[in-house]
DNA sequence: AATCCTATCTTGCCATTGACAAGATGCGCC
DNA sequence: GGCGCATCTTGTCAATGGCAAGATAGGATT
């Protein structure tokens, strides 16, 4: 993936990240080794130790990446909420490792500064896109719809990434994911 | 808690599952330890191994009798999407450690017979549940409307407990969760 | 009543893991 | 040229999950 030419003066932590990201795709975050990231960048155990300090550090980390990314892609569709929301199931497919790692806080230190910082962001993205849709409607309490776009986006994405979702409802999230969430335009 | 009375000869699988109850509640599905379950009940650390095979077993076992506890939950408020919507994230929040296992399938055996069908019980609790209201009002789609619903209740639970949601939305889930599922209704 | 038998639980063991401590290595800076 | 610091390694320890083999007890069979 990443360049991985320049161990011991280089990139080690960024491609322990992406080790990282790998294998909580395999594994799930939980059943995230150190040990095993180590193996799969070429360096001994103790690595990664060096780096994040321990396990919940490196999941700070990922997670803080994740609400980056979330918010760059939050942004592309600012101003259509449906089409946020979708993004926002997409984002949870298609980046199902940072997704999961995410919004699991107890697996990574929920007070970092950068973390928080990169939710934020994540957050004010949002919260843009509903302000702008209501703004064309009626005049609406941006507060409870965005909460209720937010639970349904996000409810969705949950559900169909722990595979709880029924068969009809298909295989393909994005399409799926717009017939529910127009539920909420309506 | 559960009387533990009665172990050599008795209900040594109850006594776990009540002490695999507390622990989840204290660590985290993820963080279960068998020899921990053990020492609480007071056996040795391969007991548990009898009764459920592994921790997966375990898991499994607790996710059914979620399931089932969700079903009964949501059979009391059936005849009201919004109280029925209520009733879930109370659930999730009250129940916090079932709730936090049910819906994480890579933790269990996803295929066990009896987990299956629990959970279908509760999933029919929930589209009853739906099916009710909008016979109530206009004919629409009970496939769709059943989703969004499941999802923006399972969402508000699932962010309430990760402690994703903005102060702002207050410390009382229900009062919280109702303003919100209520978007859903009008 | 004696024996078997099966479910239940224990003891012992091994590989893996996270975390820590101490040491080696090498790059840049003075 | 030498020093210092960041980076990485080696070694170690306690805890865990899981397996195997053995002990124990209660009930059924004869």
């Amino acid at each position: 993936m990443t360049d991985t030419r320049a161990y011991h003066h280089g990139d080690l932590r960024r491609a322990l990240l992406a080790a990282a990201l790998e294998a909580v795709g395999e594994v799930g975050p939980a059943a995230l080794s150190l040990r095993d990231l180590a193996r799969r960048a070429g360096v001994s155990h103790a690595a990664p130790a060096h780096h994040f300090g321990d396990k919940a550090g490196l999941l700070t980390a990922l997670a803080a990446q994740g609400f980056d990314l979330l918010a760059q892609t939050l942004a592309e569709a600012d101003d259509d909420l449906l089409e946020a929301g979708v993004a926002y199931v997409d984002f949870a497919v298609t980046h199902r490792a940072y997704f999961e790692v995410m919004f699991r806080p107890e697996l990574y230190r929920a007070d970092d500064a950068e973390l928080i910082a990169a939710r934020g962001r994540a957050g004010g993205a949002l919260r843009s896109g509903v302000a702008a849709l209501s703004s064309g409607g009626a005049p609406a309490d941006t507060d409870r719809d965005s909460l209720a776009a937010w639970s349904i986006a996000h409810g969705f994405a949950t559900l169909w990434l722990a595979g709880a979702l029924p068969d009809r409802v298909g295989d393909n999230p994005r399409e799926a994911a717009r017939a529910v969430l127009r539920r909420l335009s309506t």
